[in-house]
DNA sequence: TGTACATCAGTGAACGCGCGTTCACTGATGTAC
DNA sequence: TGTACATCAGTGAACGCGCGTTCACTGATGTAC
């Protein structure tokens, strides 16, 4: 209970803020070097030399270059899980449309502002590299949001369960990714949440990625009627005065 | 009017004979490498290697590295387009859903056969190339077929063109579009079809590149449900006994 | 048909570059008594 | 508080590697007369 924390801790988190501050610069550095020459032109010694040290020095906070991507790769995952989950929390909790809308437009504004980091977690693999494990759960914080919108929904009645019935095949997968993620919901609803979500990022990336080729382009208007027809085909019923519709 | 041609021919053809196959080698090696290594990795040094040549002599054949990755781009994207064509050729003209259904089936079937030459083409721009005109193209053969079924489908009287009104800038952009490609096509319906290409390689990408991690895996049988369910979303009517349903 | 010349494919050496990773080291920071 | 030791960050040199591209060259193939 002495009015200054103990001198030893003090030390040594002087240490260690040091070190996660340098981890720090080294990531930043390093997504700064992902804009410029993608993920498999980043270099250890090219964020080394930026930095002022020798590319050596790296090693004591990252023991390998693949090690330094994934550390990247995961805080890409938590900047756009947590986008979509503040801007989905950030809507009316009864206004399902509005949180799933919302959501959406976070992962399509997050997007944009970081194109090379969508490409390093939502692009083509990096060939010889292998994700491990821990890039899991990061992944799924945006999937999660829409089930979470659709639980509250189903629970608030707001949400249609109708269409066509699941193939057998279809059923037990979606079923059982039901018991792991949302209990309760029916398995039709996730598949169609699935079509959803893959629309959202397949017209993200033909969006970054050039395929629409001035087509439909700029893209916004596009990606605005997409999402709202998609929470209708999803099954979100609109709430009176709720409307999430934009021009 | 000489029964053999002229030996002047002949000759000049065996050496342009001998540079088309070899091109051809080159390329074959190239697409190889490509499985291994990824865009990125592709080495001019490694080609020859393989192909028993020393390094330089590819410069008779591509005069650069991005000029290779070109051909390999082009070639993808006249595959797929071409595997798409066949397939929606295949079912009788008037299935248009049968026509609409083959076509996204074979762009997933060659997206599976083809997972390095599909990740060229769809995946993460290689960074430090542009990609020339000449693959505008070759690129559009896919979302052509698609819109020829949607034409045919619409001329038949088998497409519906309900749904909510589109914003003006939707609608303009999409006008444009049907002026260029799909003259008579309403633009809504043009802007759906929009929906079901982007979700057809969002779903086919998620797939190949990892994002499904196991939910809803293997995919086929979302596959199939979503593009039945995407086939109704554009507005093509099934046709009695000529329905693609499948499993 | 035969000869003289032009075109082209492929060679081998070289240029200049950047990379990831290891290792023995110096000197600063933190710890135990 | 002061000293002896342990931990850790960062250095600088080196290893071994592969890359794209250029260039002067040899020898084969094609062309014109």
């Amino acid at each position: 209970m002495s009015e200054t924390p103990p001198p030893v801790k003090a030390s040594r988190t002087a240490r260690e803020r040091a070190r996660a501050e340098l981890t720090r610069e080294i990531k930043e550095e390093a997504r700064r070097q992902l804009a410029v020459t993608g993920a498999d032109g980043l270099s250890l010694r090219a964020v080394a030399r930026q930095l002022g040290m020798v590319s050596s020095a790296l090693y004591r906070y990252f023991p390998s270059r693949d090690d330094l991507l994934t550390a990247l790769i995961i805080d890409a995952y938590d900047a756009v899980g947590a986008a979509a989950e503040a801007a989905s929390d950030a809507a009316p909790g009864s206004d399902f449309r509005g949180r799933w809308a919302a959501a959406c437009r976070a992962v399509h504004a997050w997007a944009l502002a970081h194109p090379h980091e969508y490409a390093l977690i939502y692009g083509s693999p990096v060939p010889g590299y292998k994700a491990p494990e821990a890039t899991v759960g990061p992944a799924s914080r945006v999937p999660l949001v829409l089930i979470r919108v659709l639980r509250d929904g189903w629970a608030a009645g707001a949400v249609a369960d109708d269409g066509p019935a699941l193939g057998d095949v279809l059923a037990g997968q979606a079923e059982r990714l039901a018991a792991d993620t949302a209990p309760g919901l029916p398995a039709a609803l996730l598949v169609r949440a699935a079509v959803a979500w893959t629309q959202l990022f397949g017209m993200i990336s033909f969006e970054l990625f050039g395929q629409f080729a001035r087509t439909l382009e700029p893209a916004g208007a596009f990606f605005e009627y997409a999402t709202e027809r998609l929470m209708s085909f999803v099954g979100l019923r609109g709430v009176l005065g709720g409307s999430s519709l934009r021009g």
